[in-house]
RNA sequence: GCCGAAGUGGCGGAACCGGCAGACGCGCUCGCCUCAAAAGUGAGUGGAGGUUGCUCCAUGUGGGUUCGACUCCCACCUUCGGCACCA
């Protein structure tokens, strides 16, 4: 083998001998990696290009919170999205990898009250601070094209969002609910409102309910298109979050007439359960409870609605709760049968979903079900059940001869169980199948009845059997009459107000009383008999028709609240005149400064309002005295909009970003970041895009065409890191000890990156000593060989780098690092025993070496480049192509066949790859192992899997 | 309650599409080196038994499918995350 062209895929450099003197000794990351630094600045090699010649990659990691200190967290976030950027940088493409600062938000301002440090001033602070700590991991990133969300060159393009929005109908002033944080003293959108407990999703205090004039977005108007996902590789757990969040509901809108004339619009999912509506509930905070409680009510539903306020959501919604409710004393017309039924007010209903009224059809809504039963109001089955299922209860002594109903049920095939019924003897508990059984049944009780009796099935059929004849319960007259019958006949039930009501009572027909399937409409009118599958569509076309209602679709998600009572953020550009009413800031006025000189006290309010300067201005449109909206904006708007900014910070044109720039890099090809933000900023920055794409700012509809959310790093202690806990892990130390290469490395280690884990201060160790033995493989010096190197060990050492190069490409390509830093320390394990023999006096020792350090280079960038150098491969690592794999040299020549006798391990051959199955089955068959297993047993058969296993069946 | 993810040695975790369970690392044990220690380095390390180049048991629990199951199916337990009277 001679060296250059020896192997079109060899990465050989001309061999070279080592030297003791030009040996480095020891492996000091606190020299090497500040000095890297400092090159890779000096020389440019990270500053960005647009070079239409290659191809771009935007790989985006989620920017950082000023905060003031990076976490270790922010490493594991970090480090392993550079990696993969590093990589794809060897793989030719022209990776952009951004940074910058999320600089607005209500702890720079708590900051300036306890402290009396100006936001400003603590947030530049942190972001010089952090600029300095995120420089010492090393990262290719493009600081040329930094952004810092607070500046005015940057806020002023966040204003012309609004101004953008607004002018395309997206924005809007309404005075509405809304959740708000008393410990941050602002109003919170709906996605920042966390747990059940509703907190603040920043600093966990419960949120109240206040009604307040607020900004807002129309993120609904693309509820639709965000639940589509068709355009984007994104992980299956954001996209249920989103969906959950979104939950498009379709149905049909159905005006009911009060009695007094007004239309009550209510949504419902069921349309086809309407005859069965049999009372409405409103709200308590409807408009029309007002207007329609009558006077003999009015105390009661006052004392309702008061009570109803004074209550938390919390308690409001809590699912386990009793039902409670009042009758406000008006009626409605139900469209479909022109029935009276009674207005009630309940707490179950939410004014801030569909209309806040519903229909209530009791017999097959949970909810409804409870209520009805508590208040005793009528309850129709309208819909068939599904499963064909009916309960009777055989009464004790009401039938002429128990054990004679229980010979013909067994003749029936029907299922029952004779238990006692109280003290009352025993009675036949009996379960139904289907029509036949049910009406076979019914006929035997009409036999077996005794008179002054009756019994009853309910579930898919309700029918009572009195000794005169059997009644079917298919209207609410029929309901009525029935009961009164039964009362009559046996006291103890007077007391029940509806059928339902009896029938609940006993314990057996629970489950038979209520459903919510899709069944076949009955008692129905006209429509008895419509099909389950077809009942909802024809309904609803009817309501059209008629002219009472049409189909509609609901969604749970509300429209984005972008106001906050804060300083710290950027100001809504609006004026307010007394004449010119609502006015937006001219865009040629644009940014909005924050005045500098606000005072910041802990009143809790923000410091705008009282500020003179900032407040009365003039009117854009009359030129009288105006003021301006002294709101602030929702820090999510700056940061969904930031990988736009990136592409030419603090542009200076009349768009927010340079188009030029914007159309070689847009749009991110791979996100990464934390699952925390499933539905807020992962669902806002999708809605900034579809709402930047019809303005005409961009030609795509998703902002991040790929995403990966990591994990998150935990304390020794397997707990969330905090202060107080006192198990914070300080990457500034670990720098300072263990250099930024072992951190890096480390924490990708931990585990497979979606899943986080906790960090282990001696897991580290264990990187710092790969680090070590690599440095030493590389720059120690090789023995004297002791003889010649034949041609199968340089064979098998080329078979595993080029297996390694294979592993860690597949793995860096899959984000599974913890199996590519196995990869990698398995492979250099490999070459430390090799370099004791004389393959590493070949040329695939060279290869070897330089394959390991390039491989290594996009995790270890430092310790990399220094190898790299030491071995003469000149400036930079990071600029070498990946190195490529031979499938053919990294074939295996043997393989170890398992040998199973019934599916135990019972013998191990080594054998040559590639041979036939029937050659395997045979040396199987003859093996040792497989003798000693099958004596005294017949082989059934033997199965050969994937050329490297045998499993001989044997009886 | 509903939806989703996950349960593998002392620990973090490997195991491609159903085919050698425990890669790699930590820790631990015993060597070497050293006056000694640290560092480094060699060997071992799932459990039980044993006649010590042997057997059995083991991937949360219980069933099932299969020649063969950490992997697929059913039920259950536990943990974590999301949603929770959404009409």
């Amino acid at each position: 083998m001679s060296c250059p062209g020896w192997d079109p895929l060899s990465n050989c450099l001309p061999h070279r001998r080592f030297t003791m003197s030009e040996r480095k000794i020891k492996y000091v990351p606190q020299e090497i990696e500040p000095k890297w630094q400092k090159r890779w600045v000096d020389s440019g090699l990270y500053s960005t290009v647009e070079d239409p010649s290659k191809e771009k990659y935007y790989f985006l990691t989620m920017l950082p919170y000023t905060s003031g200190d990076l976490h270790i967290g922010h490493w594991y976030a970090m480090a392993p999205s550079d990696t993969a950027a590093r990589y794809r940088r060897m793989k030719g493409y022209n990776v952009f990898f951004p940074i910058g600062f999320d600089a607005f938000g209500l702890p720079a301002e708590n900051a300036a009250i306890k402290r009396g440090i100006h936001p400003h001033t603590w947030t530049m602070d942190n972001v010089a601070n952090m600029r300095r700590q995120l420089k010492t991991m090393g990262a290719m990133w493009a600081w040329d094209r930094e952004a810092v969300t607070c500046l005015p060159e940057y806020y002023k393009w966040t204003q012309w969002f609004f101004l953008k929005f607004y002018e395309h109908g997206l924005a809007y002033k309404q005075e509405a609910p809304v959740d708000f944080c008393p410990q941050c003293n602002t109003t919170l959108a709906r996605e920042q409102v966390w747990g059940d407990d509703r907190h603040c999703e920043r600093c966990g205090t419960p949120v109240v309910k206040k009604d307040l004039n607020q900004w807002f977005f129309r993120i609904t108007n693309y509820a639709d298109e965000l639940l589509d996902f068709s355009k984007i590789d994104w992980p299956e757990r954001v996209r249920v979050m989103q969906t959950n969040w979104i939950r498009r509901s379709e149905g049909a809108d159905v005006v009911f007439k009060t009695e007094q004339g007004d239309d009550m619009l209510i949504f419902t999912t069921r349309p086809d359960t309407l005859w069965g509506a049999t009372f409405m509930v409103l709200a308590p905070e409807h408009p029309l409870v007002d207007k329609l409680t009558t006077p003999e009510q009015r105390a009661q539903v006052d004392e309702y609605v008061a009570q109803a306020r004074r209550q938390s959501d919390i308690e409001r919604e809590a699912t386990d709760k009793e039902k409670t409710g009042v009758f406000i004393g008006a009626y409605a017309v139900n469209p479909v049968n022109g029935r009276r039924i009674p207005i009630w007010i309940a707490d179950y209903v939410l004014m801030s979903y569909g209309t806040g009224a519903i229909m209530a059809v009791p017999a097959h809504d949970e909810r409804d079900f409870q209520f009805a039963l508590k208040f005793g109001l009528p309850i129709l089955p309208v819909i068939k059940r599904t499963d064909g299922l009916s309960k009777s209860l055989v009464f004790p002594g009401s039938v002429k001869d128990l054990s004679a109903v229980e010979g013909k049920l067994g003749e029936l095939g029907i299922t029952w169980e004779r238990k006692p019924v109280g003290a009352l003897g025993d009675g036949l508990f009996v379960t139904l199948h289907g029509e036949a059984q049910t009406d076979a049944y019914i006929a035997l009780l009409q036999a077996q009845i005794l008179p002054g009796n009756w019994n009853e099935v309910v579930g898919t059929r309700f029918a009572f059997v009195f000794d005169d004849g059997a009644r079917e319960f298919d209207s609410l007259e029929a309901g009525e009459a029935i009961l009164a019958r039964c009362k009559a006949i046996w006291p103890p039930v007077r007391d029940n107000r509806t059928l339902m009501e009896m029938l609940y009572h006993l314990e057996f027909y629970r489950d038979a009383l209520f459903h919510a399937d899709y069944g076949d409409m009955i008692n129905s009118g006209a429509f008895t008999g419509t099909p389950g599958e077809s009942a909802k569509r024809q309904v609803t076309a009817w309501l059209k028709q008629q002219g009472v209602g049409d189909l509609a679709v609901r969604y749970r998600l509300h429209d984005w609240l972008i106001s906050r009572q804060r300083y710290w953020g950027a100001p809504i550009p609006m004026i307010y005149c007394d004449h010119c009413g609502i006015v937006p800031v001219p865009y040629e006025d644009l940014p909005v400064l924050l005045p500098e000189d606000a005072e910041f006290l802990p009143t809790g309010e923000s410091p705008l309002v009282y500020h003179e300067g900032f407040l009365n201005t003039t009117c854009p449109k009359c030129g009288g005295p105006a003021k301006r909206e002294t709101d602030t904006m929702d820090t999510f708007m700056c940061s969904s909009w930031y990988h736009y900014a990136y592409v030419s910070p603090y542009y200076q044109g009349d768009v927010p970003f340079d188009p030029e720039k914007g159309r070689y890099w847009l749009p991110v090809d791979q996100y990464t970041g934390g699952i925390e933000h499933a539905t807020m900023h992962l669902m806002y920055t999708r809605f900034f895009t579809k709402a930047m794409r019809d303005i005409g700012l961009v030609d795509f509809d998703e902002p991040m065409k790929r995403l990966f959310n990591q994990g998150m790093i935990l304390g020794e202690d397997s707990e969330k890191m905090s202060k107080s806990r006192g198990n914070v892990v300080n990457p500034d130390d670990l720098v300072a000890t263990l250099g930024a290469d072992a951190t890096r490395a480390y924490l990708m280690f931990i585990g497979p990156w979606d899943e986080g884990g906790p960090w282990n201060s001696l897991g580290i160790e264990g990187i710092s000593r790969f680090l070590n033995r690599v440095w030493e493989v590389v720059t120690g010096p090789i023995p004297e060989p002791k003889g010649q190197a034949t041609d199968k060990d340089v064979a098998a050492l080329r078979r595993i780098t080029h297996q390694t190069i294979r592993r860690v490409t597949d793995d860096i390509e899959h984000f599974q690092f913890n199996t590519m830093l196995a990869a990698l320390m398995e492979y250099n394990n490999y070459i430390v025993k090799a370099k004791n023999t004389p393959v590493a006096h070949t040329p695939a020792w060279d290869e070897a070496v330089r394959s390991l350090v390039l491989l290594v280079a996009p995790t270890c960038p430092h310790i990399a480049e220094e190898l790299w150098e030491f071995i003469g491969g000149g400036y930079s690592v990071h600029q070498q192509p990946w190195p490529a794999w031979s499938e053919e040299l990294a074939k295996e020549e043997a393989i170890t066949l398992i040998v199973q006798i019934n599916g135990k391990v019972r013998d191990r051959l080594t054998v040559p790859a590639g041979l036939p199955d029937d050659e395997l089955k045979k040396l199987a068959l003859e093996s040792e192992g497989a003798k000693r297993y099958t004596e005294g047993l017949t082989v059934v058969n033997a199965i050969v899997a994937g050329g490297r296993l045998v499993n001989i069946v044997a009886r």
